[in-house]
DNA sequence: TACGTATATTGTGATATAACTATCTATAAT
DNA sequence: ATTATAGATAGTTATATCACAATATACGTA
């Protein structure tokens, strides 16, 4: 017998469609904006998460973008105001897993 | 009253710290090391690694040698082989993360 | 000594990501 | 109409990462 241990590994397509996702979302103005929404009620607007972030409107416009583009953040329009919010909590597991080093 | 939401969010210098151990854990074939360690029992020597990997030896070494410098893992000679463990057990939590997914 | 097996390192070209500045669009207020 | 506010995008330069091929090291054995 020479493999006993196919156990049962996550496959590779499995890790290469995830792999991106958690990859994108470990950067730290990202995991910092990801932690601002999951800790509020509400949606929060742009502004609102610049000044959580204290950093240049442009960087956070970009983070936003790309973790709306891994579907981590969802965006809605409110009149002349766009509020983020978390669309994928499994994520949200990645900021457990830094609480808890 | 600026800022009621002054929670407790993580501070930026542990996501800066720990955001680069994520970022480089998180790649289809670390994971996939990491994932084949965690399912054995004894420390693995890195043809095994390769074996389940189904990678190329110097690919895999590259691998493993990231995941070193992140300690993710750790290394012990043994005799001429080389085996690796999952020295920093946080991580395994990306691998319920992907897997609730 | 020479050889085989196990593992690590180096060099390379292609591609991706980072941070930053400047600019652009859309809506609202005057 | 002008101006202000909210937000997104583009351009740029530096740096990091990728996969891969080739080569190197380290140890054990004949």
């Amino acid at each position: 017998m020479t493999s006993n241990s196919a156990c049962s590994l996550i496959d590779m397509e499995t890790l290469e469609r995830i792999a991106p996702i958690i990859r994108h979302t470990a950067h730290p103005l990202r995991l910092r904006i990801l932690d601002f929404l999951s800790s509020q009620e509400e949606p929060q607007t742009v502004t609102a998460i610049i000044e959580a972030c204290k950093s240049p409107q442009a960087i956070v416009s970009q983070q936003l973008r790309i973790l709306k583009d891994q579907n981590v953040l969802s965006a809605r329009r409110d009149r002349n105001h766009v509020k983020y919010s978390v669309a994928n909590s499994n994520v949200l597991l990645l900021l457990d897993c830094i609480r808890r080093h």
